[in-house]
RNA sequence: GCCCCCGUAGCUCAGCGGAUAGAGCACCGGCCUCCGGAGCCGGUUGCGCAGGUUCGAGUCCUGCCGGGGGCGCCA
């Protein structure tokens, strides 16, 4: 059951290439019609020909019976395609029916390694982390969904001569009272008094500097101390993670440490490959094409002068281990646009070592910065970074509020668990919603209403289709059942679709391009193009909607057609929402 | 200085080389005794600048202007 636009693009494709074989048919939705092919203009020039014979050409191969009613050359060579009513209302029917609502798995499954999210281990997670865990997150729903084999990777910082002042701090708290104070959460000050003494006492300094070479050499109890604070911070995240509702797991940890015993063997292997050059006494690696501020070489540096790694080995590391061991198809890194270079970096040299064979891609999912309404950089009143649950917690707050100042009262309402759904739904709606590379205007007001392109928008669009089915009684079977994350049909589609009005037809349509949206949303790494699909399918179902009554239909047959389309646009809304890692409830 | 990202309506954002550039919010004027107004219809204002490629450029290329970020031992 082939989505419209891909079948098109098949038999235009046969078309084209009766004309010239393999010319792009480049089909593309239209306001003229349902659909328009624009290839024949470019082939036309190709082979010298007139465009609209070219078209004609085209049209006149092209076999759509059953699919369209119309085609048709228009303009200077633009084939018009109008479907035929009938087939849209039975691939809507077939949707309707299907559990997967059309969307057909992918055909070869890859296996796709996902890194996001990262905290650091005693560092407190902030607005900086909310980006990168919530992208990662939609990106591995739709890629599980479309069945691809998704690992999900916390690349946590858990490793590095930080933890030296860390744990001497640890030693000097008590490990009772550090544990107290980190199970709370308040990891900014556990870190920040850290600094604090290893920057204001130079014998905190001697300490911190030898728990390193104790922690690097292997020793029983200083590693001990370094898991109680890894153990601690790691039972942090999962709060913040439970309050997000993402779905990283401690089984998706795999942290700098991990690395850890990787990297002599980069080294080991670089020198090999005759791609190490030490400079200055650090070992590196030159990839061309990267340049520093005076026009010379930009190293990449593998191991540092005094003999320690930075994060450039444990980043090949990484990419070694995913490729040779995880058999990746696909390396997704969700990390901000400032590591561009970096990444780049790393691709590149792995690469030239052969670590990374061609036919794997490595993609930075790049993203901007929340910025707060001045335009600059989301910060706290004081100038310190935003604390993820802070805000998280004042979103919860804020939705409760919304819904209070809503004023319908309905008994049946868990009022906490909707709070919770609208104000992190609201949050990471309008952090997906937003084309990833570009920075974003954190605006609560704007996220949290029931206008316009949000999460509640989509999140109220759907609890009052709902409604309809429970008010529908007796007349809906299962009128009770709420369908939450679920995609089974509440009613029985059968073959009684029928698109009479014009509002009908388009939102038939819409429903037809859900696949088409995924597609595009995990080909892009791009959520905002599975968003931008739900907002307009809202908008879509809200005319037809106006339009045309539902539990007051003329008659039992088009009111049972509506309410197919009604109950196929709730679950595509439902599910979609999930994709996207947001819950929809039943009713709110 | 070099490199990367961004610049579309008053504001926040869509726009996959194609036919008159779209939404939402805001503003103005109408309408609806509506399945829970996610209401409906109409109106006002825009592609930073200059070249180029193309039958066709918001979209691709070059240069400039403006904003943000990066540029060797932090990650």
């Amino acid at each position: 059951m082939p989505d419209p636009t891909t079948l098109l693009t098949e038999r235009l494709q046969a078309a084209f290439d009766t004309v010239c074989s393999g010319a792009d048919p480049v089909l593309r939705p239209s306001d003229r019609a349902d659909f328009q092919a624009n290839g024949a203009l470019a082939l036309a020039k190709e082979l010298g020909r007139p465009p609209r014979q070219v078209a004609e050409a085209v049209a006149a191969a092209l076999d759509v019976a059953g699919i369209c009613e119309r085609v048709e050359v228009s303009g200077p060579g633009f084939v018009n395609l109008v479907l035929a009513t009938s087939f849209v209302e039975d691939q809507v029917a077939a949707m309707a029916a299907d559990v997967r609502l059309g969307v057909a798995p992918a055909a070869r499954p890859l296996t796709v390694v996902v890194t996001y999210s990262h905290p650091n281990v005693a560092k407190e997670m902030h607005v900086g982390h909310l980006r990168s865990t919530v992208i990662g997150d939609a990106l591995c729903r739709l890629l599980g969904h479309l069945g691809h084999r998704v690992v999900r990777e916390n690349h946590i910082g858990d490793w590095g001569t930080n933890f030296g002042m860390l744990i001497e701090h640890l030693v000097d708290l008590g490990e009772k009272e550090a544990m107290r104070e980190l199970s709370v959460g308040d990891l900014t000050a556990f870190y920040q008094r850290a600094r604090a003494s290893f920057d204001a006492d130079e014998a905190f300094r001697q300490r911190s500097r030898h728990r390193v070479v104790l922690l690097q050499s292997g020793d029983p109890e200083t590693l001990r101390l370094w898991q109680v604070l890894v153990d601690e911070s790691v039972a942090y995240f999962d709060e913040v993670y439970a309050k997000l509702g993402v779905l990283l797991t401690d089984d998706d940890i795999k942290g700098e440490s991990y690395y850890n015993p990787m990297l002599s063997q980069v080294v080991t292997d670089l020198r090999a490959a005759g791609l190490l050059v030490e400079d200055a006494g650090a070992q590196c690696v030159f990839p061309p094409g990267f340049t520093n501020r005076e026009g010379e070489p930009l190293p990449l540096i593998v191991q540092k002068s005094d003999g320690g790694f930075g994060y450039a080995a444990t980043d090949l590391a990484s990419v070694r281990d995913r490729v040779g061991n995880l058999h990746a198809d696909r390396l997704l890194y969700v990390v901000g646009a400032p590591q561009a270079q970096h990444l780049h970096m790393v691709f590149a040299v792995c690469r030239m070592a052969g670590w990374l064979p061609e036919e794997t891609a490595a993609e930075h999912v790049n993203f901007g910065s929340v910025l707060g309404a001045d335009h600059r950089m989301l910060r706290t009143r004081s100038g310190g970074s935003v604390k993820l649950v802070d805000l998280l917690d004042e979103a919860v707050e804020r939705a409760r509020a919304a819904i209070a100042e809503r004023g319908r009262d309905q008994g049946d309402v868990d009022v906490d668990a909707v709070a919770r759904a609208l104000g992190i739904g609201a949050v990471k709606y309008a952090d997906l919603s937003i084309d990833r590379a570009k920075d974003y205007v954190f605006d609560w007001d704007r996220m949290l209403a029931f206008e316009g392109d949000t999460g509640p928008y989509l999140q109220y669009a759907h609890a009052r289709i709902r409604s309809i089915f429970r008010r529908a009684g007796a007349g809906g079977p299962q009128a009770g059942a709420t369908g939450e994350g679920t995609a089974a049909p509440l009613i029985a589609a059968g073959d009684a679709i029928h698109l009479g009005e014009p509002e009908e037809r388009a939102l038939g349509i819409a429903l037809l391009g859900y696949g088409a949206a995924i597609s595009a949303a995990v080909e892009a790494s791009a959520p905002s193009k599975l968003c931008a699909y739900l907002y307009g399918l809202a908008t879509t179902f809200t005319s037809f909607y106006e339009r045309c009554p539902v539990l007051r239909a003329p008659d039992a047959a088009t009111r049972h057609s509506r309410l197919v389309l009604a109950d196929a646009t709730a679950r595509v809304l439902a599910e979609g929402l999930q994709l996207l890692g947001i819950e929809a409830p039943a009713h709110m």
